[in-house]
DNA sequence: CTGAAAGCGCTTACAG
DNA sequence: CTGAAAGCGCTTACAG
């Protein structure tokens, strides 16, 4: 059997709440004798002793757990490398990172998570509404939660600041002597889909042609449907837009659909940037991987999960609960090989 | 507050133990009245009770805790798609998952794992030795654990069958008429890496030759330092080595290794498969995106973390001992475009 | 078959 | 400042 704060007691001849306090680093265990400190010490570490998180969160109405709950979603590259980011401030902070997923049953994971008395939960889905079977709960119980990669009106949000990062690669082309350009995002037609990071970038790309472009440049969003982004014929289709358009910049809503218009082009005997230069979004490996590499703008997912998780525990340990609302990581753009500069900037 | 067993006790005037062991569905739970289990049931819906996990761990040797432990390695895509089959089973059997880091201080999460009074734990590392520092306390204490993605002589371990897939792969190629194959593997120089993933594919070329090509042919291996395969200049010289060969076909030891080879060909105006064949290796997300499409080798990560997972939880619960030794899923090669049919296969 | 008690390993509020 | 007790919310072994 494990050893406990018992045995410890016992083996010293010290009261067990002294032991307590001690090994919690309790400010009552600063009167005992040093001595007395050190000799609870030592021999817990030669017992071997591991403090039961149980029973150490069972009076308690919160214990050191938090959740990372995420919905089935886009590419596992992001989902990861956001949620290594959440490990380690968790682990930092002195907590324990649980991971969920919404299944079929939100119900179930309600139970399971207040079961364990979490101290706060990092959402990481697509939509506001995912939220809606665990706000109420949560909300009663003054559990603090919040999102990542989606803003949240009503408490914490991360995300980072892809208008931004668009408006900066509108730029960036028009100066560097591109005509015209085009703006592809995921979408089966040129309804603009009722996603937040898509409507964001979508806004971006309309303010930068409104501040880089003559005024009257109309900008040109072109959907694609993902699902068909290996079909050759529906792409080349896609390809005769951009070119009878005469674009000679095209900015994609993520990597893979920048890698995608890639391949087309290529596959069609055409190059990049030669035919046109083209942007990505995120970087993510494939923006790497790609041949040309991607010029693309790089977001840090790894900051979005630690800022996310250190706000919801400030809010657990209720600090600095004012400042905790909507943050904006900054995006940047970096400059690989799918963009020409047809004329040196300024 | 959360509600309480006592709450509903004092609600109902249904003894405390008799509520308890309806809400578990104990067995003795079966010889009280239906509508008196019905008024328990109720009542705790209508309060909103949930089980409050740590008191009903505390007086167990054990939680319903799952660890799932993994070092920094590799593409986050792997390690979140085990990850994926692990919460799925994890769930599925009644667990929580904890995930963990193995950062600068194992003592420090052993700790933690201990104090939790975890069930079992999956580890995702790439060498054996990672484990020394958890191994003797785990068995002490008779906690499962396993490995996946790696093999483990001591107990559970879930690996695909790498050896197999190339040795198909192998095959592959010499039925559709290539004449001369190279093995690429990431490597510094002809020293082969002591990563058994790394040994059981080049295991599988080498068996592969052997096999299906003439006696006395050599099983040529090629290094590629991965930290250089965005390096133009490096790369070119991979390139002419495979040239120089007269090779017409390439497996690669991963999709990463396959793309890089892919795109420094491209770059030198040649183009796959007509200079020759190629096959990664993972079935990862870029031998989709590649153009042209990577003919690869895929693995079922998300079955291997289940796979573990049930294995350590059936130990955990004392079924199956037997039988849990190391597993090996099938690998599939999954034919796709980059690579040349120089003849029909028989 | 059913009821009341003891106990799990901690923490903390309360007397001395 | 220090010591002994009560209590957290469950589960389970034990009497009736």
């Amino acid at each position: 059997m494990a050893v406990t704060l018992k045995d410890i007691s016992r083996e010293t001849g010290i009261n067990l709440c002294s032991v307590s306090q001690v090994l919690n680093d309790h400010p009552r265990a600063q009167s005992l004798r040093p001595e007395t400190r050190k000799r609870i010490l030592e021999t817990a570490l030669r017992l071997g002793y591991r403090k039961n998180q149980m029973a150490a969160s069972i009076g308690k109405k919160f214990s050191n757990v938090l959740a990372f709950v995420h919905s089935d979603m886009g590419t596992v590259e992001y989902t990861g490398r956001i949620q290594s980011g959440v490990i380690e401030a968790a682990s930092r902070r002195g907590y324990t990172l649980t991971v969920h997923h919404i299944g079929d049953s939100p119900e179930n994971l309600i139970r399971k998570l207040m079961g364990w008395r979490i101290a706060g939960v990092i959402f990481h889905v697509s939509k506001l509404e995912q939220l809606e079977p665990f706000t109420a709960e949560l909300e009663r119980e003054k559990i603090p939660y919040g999102t990542v990669n989606l803003s949240n009106p009503d408490g914490v949000g991360v995300t980072t600041d892809d208008a931004a990062g668009i408006e900066e690669a509108v730029r960036y082309l028009q100066e560097s002597g591109h005509k015209k350009i085009v703006y592809a995002f995921s979408g089966k037609d040129n309804t603009i889909p009722d996603i937040e990071y898509k409507t964001r970038r979508i806004e971006g790309f309309r303010k930068g042609i409104a501040a880089y472009y003559p005024e009257g440049t109309k900008p040109f969003l072109l959907p694609i449907d993902y699902s068909k982004s290996h079909d050759r014929e529906y792409m080349t289709k896609i390809l005769k837009k951009i070119l009878q358009e005469k674009a000679d910049g095209v900015i994609c809503e993520s990597d893979v659909l920048a890698s995608a218009l890639n391949n087309i082009a290529f596959f069609k005997g055409y190059s990049i940037p030669e035919v046109f230069s083209l942007i990505g979004f995120g970087g993510s490996m494939i923006s790497e991987t790609s041949f040309p590499m991607l010029t693309t703008i790089t977001q840090d997912f790894e900051k979005m999960g630690k800022l996310a998780t250190d706000s919801i525990v400030d809010a657990a340990e209720k600090k600095n609960i004012r400042n905790i609302r909507n943050q904006l990581i900054p995006v940047s753009l970096v400059l690989r090989e799918s963009v020409k500069i047809q004329k040196e900037q300024k």
